[in-house]
DNA sequence: CATGAATGAGAATTCATTCAT
DNA sequence: AATGAATGAATTCTCATTCAT
């Protein structure tokens, strides 16, 4: 597993405290400047939405947060930098996700400990679609933008890697490739739900993936799940 | 202002009887066109895998296919054009893949099957990397290309659909919705594998992506495929 | 590709306000916009008097208002919508004078009140030569400024229709149909003088038009017009 | 009046004999070639009148003629060649059309005479229409083609002027200048006929133009005009 | 702080014309 | 005689970024 991706313009990842690009960083923002800051990003996160990473334009962001190309650019070096500003909130947020799953058990509890976690992520996932969307698309083209944040990913790897060994997992399985897979399913998956690539509503999911991942790599069992469920 | 163009639908799915861009498709080639057609055709392979797909300029293509501007446009309407081309040849195949998964049971001759399948997925995944990637980065923009991905998607779906619900698969899992979890996390670990956002060997994916959907879907459990393995 | 153009209507007809096209419309113009959309103006002016609509090139424009390219869409959507807004100012000022004949009758004070009209006319249609030379080639193949030429020849046609009618005109003729012979008179004639065609002077011009016109269609005579002419 | 301006690819006009471009005129044409050259030459007129001058492409021309790129440029030089021959044939006619207006006096033969040959000029007219609403069109930009070719105009004019000076005309008009009158309103009118910028049907628009020409030039008078009818 | 204006490099696309078969 | 293929100059249009007020 490759290491973090080092960001192109290190910048303390704080969200709500860091906000705001480069040159406006340098300068101390009254509330006016708050004020238009704020729209900026809000109109970035509407735009991206909108139109994806690369069909965005400044011109766009810039209508949307009603002001003007100069003032675009007294905030933000560019498109992209308004970008990693998003970004840097949902790393944020996903890495003190990503932390927050307890040890999973192959009984009951742990079934419930991992949708709980799941049920977060859902909410999560959600709250920064757009900005995950165009992250999706970007890094595709910019290498230095990560596979939706190699950082990110890598972060609920070794979370989750870390909870597979604890676990009672089925054999042929390396915890670390697992930890993986699991990624790829709960991320993707929630992806396809965002996008309404298909429509599934949330208590199905979260059952689904659960269900999937407590008994696939958890080594949890339809009947020692159904016995304790029975017990408890 | 200039003549009527007519926008270009998805083509019906049938590659190598369907090749080439929509002006190709209006003429008669001579062996001569049509090995004009093949140089562009790679050349966008190969431009789309180096660039990505919006970076990818119509003059990065035509340099590698050592051709002019003109004769591009011979044989593409642009290109989107020429990328719904190589589209369509990766749907098929993947169409006809999905196609080809056997029954799964719970024992260990399911599990071979659906590693087999894995495996075929793999090579044809890896194939057509270059096309996939700039797919999933064109397709947030361009509403046309994100439909014909989900038609794909849910192509497998059906299939793999079908396979868990003959199967033993554990309570609180819907076969539909499983079917979608599983496509997720085939797709996207393959994907992380290919752009090599975790460096991770093919015995180990598939291996892993076998076991914890054998397990946590098909009914597979640890002892059974234990005992089976000794036993056979 | 990129988002959506609205196609542009043609637009209400009002001169002076409705100065410049489709973009320039959508913002609020300083002093030193509107002096930019003068000078764009004023070149096409020149441009399509020089070189016609169709070899007319943006680079030219732009080079006679000195300005840049970006500029130029800035303003204007393209050649064809700065020509919109130079049309509608012909059409707004023909209009006017459309409505300006008085009633002709078969004296001497009605051909002098027709021939004062086409003097006026005379006027109107040089100042605007190399907008209505332009439309005269463009008209043909974009068939929205064929209709908008048809709507000012019928507004005239109508007036003049009416003027007709209240004169003692020969038997066999229908008003509505002399006006718009009338006006298929006037209008090229001038084109003639205008583009160089012939050679004709102004007073002859007047003088023959006026006299054909009035003899031919509002019941003038030789004789009754050089009665008059004595006994005033 | 200007001279009749010099023809470009001085050619000897005579239609149907001389017909073809320069490269062809080079050749003997078999009766495959005669053939090939006609579908060029009708092809020619239904784009020109689909498209009009400026937009219509040598590959519409030769699509509708079903026939190559290649082998047009086997027949003409240009697109502007196979114009030229097209108008070669209007040209042709006209001529011999504006020779065969007889006298016209003020009384009913006159008239008879007049309508007669304006029923001529619109059975003409409406004949070469697509060649002559294209040389409406391409004449304004390109001076070499002349207003409606000048020299057919001013054969028109010169032969108008010739009956005009026979009759007893209005005072104040000059002969030449009244011809050139005549010559503007019957082409215009014809125009918006054939153009369909308004509806008119045939016996109206010729009984109008006789009648205005007749009395406002020729001396027909309505009284002298209703006795002689009576009278005959 | 804010903004309208200007810029120009870059990308897409068209089409007349030539060429080889 | 016919034709498919190739070419590339010419044009249009876009958009990130800078600047003056």
């Amino acid at each position: 597993m490759s290491a973090d991706v080092p960001r192109r313009n290190p910048r303390k990842v704080s969200a709500s405290v860091t906000r705001g690009g480069a040159p406006a960083q340098e300068r101390k923002l009254r509330s006016q400047g708050k004020e238009t800051l704020r729209r900026l990003l809000d109109a970035g996160m509407v735009t991206f939405e909108k139109r994806g990473y690369h069909a965005a334009r400044v011109d766009d962001i810039v209508k949307v947060a009603k002001t003007s190309h100069g003032t675009f650019y007294l905030y933000f070096a560019n498109k992209e930098d308004l970008f990693w500003a998003l970004i840097s909130d949902v790393t944020e947020e996903m890495t003190a996700l990503s932390a927050s799953l307890g040890p999973v058990g192959g009984g009951r509890k742990g079934y419930e400990e991992l949708r709980a976690w799941l049920d977060k992520f859902w909410d999560l996932y959600r709250r920064y679609a757009p900005v995950i969307r165009a992250w999706t698309e970007a890094e595709t083209s910019d290498s230095e933008m990560g596979t939706f944040g190699t950082q990110v990913l890598s972060r609920f790897g070794r979370r989750l890697a870390d909870r597979v060994r604890e676990s009672e997992h089925p054999a042929g399985i390396d915890p670390d490739v697992a930890a993986l897979a699991m990624v790829a399913m709960i991320e993707r998956f929630n992806y396809y739900a965002v996008t309404r690539a298909v429509e599934i509503d949330r208590a199905q999911l979260l059952d689904t993936l659960a269900t999937i991942l407590h008994v696939g790599v958890f080594g949890g069992t339809r009947n020692r799940r159904l016995e304790q469920a029975a017990g408890s």
